[in-house]
RNA sequence: GCCGAUGUAGCUCAGUGGUAGAGCACUUCCUUGGUAAGGAAGGGGUCAUGGGUUCAACUCCCAUCAUUGGCUCCA
């Protein structure tokens, strides 16, 4: 007998032997039927495995990862059975579990391509297979025997992951025709998945290293009921609905030609008038703190950036120089900001009493984006960046630290963005010579990063080697409504620039010293920025950023003029006001500004014309009942005040 | 850049080897209506662009451009 310890510390006694299935068994029908994968010892088993001493174990259902791992790894494996039935001698790379379902990378035989019409049959024949409720078998082979099964099946994608596995036992498993390597764990057997979608098809390269050879990715997303299904794609609909390209058209805030160039966005007059609010309540926020703002050109001299570095960085795989006709000269469309910014410091000679110098520039660059990479306003090869480069002495370095996410954190709460995470991106320390800088300034930056947001208590997670080149960063990650992650706000620590470009100060000591720059921009670009804020809002701008605040719709013709008289009131106030005079029912200029987005929209006709009020519907919340025009007009002040408070 | 898909009216989309359709939007008229679509008539498309096959191409083939889902890259 041994004993099984269970998450409440609760002790049961089993024949050796038992599986987590049996043991949940033992406890209800219900239980076992729902269990999806265990938790045995703190390593996540099959359910079927066999457990043979004292042990703890931790069930897991759908409504786990740890549950939805096991169902979406095996339904990987029945969607290869599948490819492997329809096109035999396939190879198979690798097929994980991702955030919504799984994939599998596989390099098909010669002179076979698959396209979306092939997803039909696939679909109907995992459902086949799951209806056939094969078993999936675990079985420990040596890596001898798993060199051997798969030279026999030539598949030399296994055979290489298997090369880099070390000696000892390696785990297959089975089920009806199709054996896999992997280390699991899995379903018992295949009957669980009840429903399946294939998703898309994609090119991967090997490993993900573009010199390989390229494998065709099947994604896909399984269930263990229909409905869950139908469920997901409603969400995939509703998430449609919100992606900012289709609200960005509808809205009209921005556009593309592709006469002017893919990837260069178009502000339209709305977009650039929302943009304009979020730069002027940054500018605001900025000068609170300190900045200056500054503006440099478009372009610079090819020299500065071989200064910079980034010539020789990046120079080959960007927009080429742009050649004078007569003087020889070369300029690149500026990629970024920070050597313009490097310049201005160097004006004229500065002193630690000038410190930090904050240099503040809504700067445009220009980077050349691979053509496939393009998307929509999040990846653009034309963008404004909130750009700022603060300019200070080593030990101003963790108070400039903590200001700054100050500024990100108040952005955030403005606009309501609350799920977010920081992410401190530090240098791998077993390789340093990737990185330029002193081990004393390194340790320095980042334990100033690590203390500032401990400090302000950020959700942060902290990923060692993915520091720039030149400094260790802290930076902002939002999730849009699919659920893909954007990187806002960045700060960065730079030792690198200050170091070429020969920045000093006059120490108070009189000798001279070298800056630390930071660079930040806590929108990150504009346009990015304004993306997610499409999706995050729905398109429900808040008052203070959206272009019509009020739209007044008279009743029928005969109230315009005193819409009109409404209309000049509000302006009186500063609310932005249009009139809905057009001919149509009331029914319908509700429905039509609703979908619009605005705000407030204000019905007036004879009962308000006679007592000098207006009926107020707020946006998604129906009818809000009569008032005076001063006392709305006051209500929207004070609604916008509330929301900026901390800057007025 | 690579793999897959898409490109038809301002928007969302249907369609066929024999020279194009719907809904919404737009214009005009009727209607003057009280909280999410009143009615009628009308205008609007080199079917992304350029080649090719064919008696005939929006439809089939090729190329280009753009968009798009991924991969790679990202100062």
């Amino acid at each position: 007998m041994i004993k099984i310890t269970f998450p409440d510390n609760k002790v049961r006694e089993y024949e050796s032997g038992v599986c987590g299935f049996d043991i949940a068994k033992s406890i209800s029908n219900g239980l076992a039927q729902e269990i999806l994968s265990v938790t045995v010892n703190n390593e996540l088993w099959d359910i079927s495995r066999s457990i043979n001493s004292d042990s703890t174990v931790k069930f897991h259902k759908w409504d786990a990862p740890e549950g939805k791992h096991a169902f979406w790894h095996s339904s990987a494996h029945i969607l290869a059975e599948a490819i492997e039935y329809f096109y035999p001698g396939t190879k198979f790379g690798i097929g994980p579990v991702i955030d919504n379902g799984f994939y599998y990378d596989v390099d098909l035989p010669e002179g076979i391509t698959l396209t979306d019409g092939d997803f039909q049959k696939l679909e109907q024949k995992i459902i086949e297979l799951s209806q056939q409720k094969n078993p999936i078998i675990r079985e420990d082979i040596s890596k001898a025997e798993a060199i051997s099964l798969f030279t026999k099946k030539n598949d030399n994608l296994k055979l290489e992951l298997i090369s880099e596995l070390e000696d000892g036992t390696i785990t297959l498993y089975k089920q009806g025709k199709f054996t896999d390597l992997c280390r699991g764990p899995h379903l018992p057997n295949t009957g669980y998945i009840k429903s399946v979608k294939i998703l898309t098809l994609a090119g991967a390269y090997w490993r993900g290293n573009e010199k390989n050879k390229q494998l065709t990715r099947i994604y896909g997303i399984t269930f263990p009921k229909q409905k869950l299904l139908e469920e997901y794609l409603v969400f995939i609909e509703e998430a449609k609905k919100r992606d900012h390209r289709r609200i960005g058209k509808d809205l009209e805030l921005f556009m593309f030609s592709a006469k002017v160039g893919a990837g260069l966005p178009i502000w339209l007059p709305k977009g650039a008038a929302l943009r304009e609010r979020l730069e002027q309540f940054l500018k605001k926020v900025q000068k609170k703190y300190g900045y200056l703002p500054v503006i440099t050109p478009h372009i610079g001299q090819k020299e500065l950036y071989v200064t910079s570095g980034h010539y020789a960085k990046y120079g080959q795989d960007s927009f080429q120089p742009i050649h004078t006709p007569d003087e020889n000269e070369e300029f690149l469309l500026k990629p970024m900001n920070c050597p313009h910014h490097c310049e201005i410091y160097k004006f004229k000679p500065r002193s630690y009493r000038d410190l930090p110098l904050r240099l503040a520039e809504f700067g445009t660059v220009y980077r050349y984006e691979q053509s496939g990479e393009l998307h929509g306003l999040t990846r653009v090869r034309s963008f404004t960046q909130d750009d700022a480069h603060i300019f200070c002495r080593p030990d101003q370095l963790k108070e400039e630290f903590l200001k700054v996410i100050d500024i990100v954190l108040y952005i955030f709460k403005t606009l309501d963005f609350k799920d977010f995470i920081s992410q401190i991106s530090l240098r791998d320390p077993n390789n340093k010579e990737k990185y330029i800088g002193s081990d004393e300034n390194w340790k320095k930056a980042e334990d100033a990063i690590v203390e500032a947001a401990a400090e302000k208590n950020l959700k942060t997670v902290v990923e060692i080697g993915e520091a720039a080149f030149y400094g260790p960063k802290l930076d902002f990650i939002v999730k849009d409504a699919l659920g893909r992650k954007w990187q806002l706000g960045t700060i960065q620590v730079d030792y690198n620039l200050p170091e070429r470009f020969e920045l000093e100060y006059m120490g108070n000591d009189n000798v001279k010293h070298r800056p630390v720059m930071i660079h930040r921009a806590p929108f990150g670009s504009m346009e990015r920025f304004v993306a997610v804020l499409i999706e995050h809002t729905a398109g429900k701008f808040p008052l203070w950023l959206t272009s019509e605040q009020v739209v007044i719709l008279p009743i029928s013709e005969k109230f315009n003029e005193y819409a009109k008289k409404v209309e000049s009131l509000l302006n009186n106030y500063d609310i932005r006001t249009l009139i809905d005079d057009r001919n149509e029912k009331i029914g319908k200029k509700i429905r039509d500004n609703e979908l619009k987005r605005i705000p407030y929209l204000l019905i007036v006709g004879e009962k308000e014309e006679q007592t000098e009020t207006i009926a107020v519907r707020k946006q998604g919340d129906g009818d809000k009942g009569s008032m005076k025009v001063a006392e709305f007009a006051e209500l929207l002040q004070s609604e916008i005040k509330e929301t900026l408070k901390e800057i007025n």
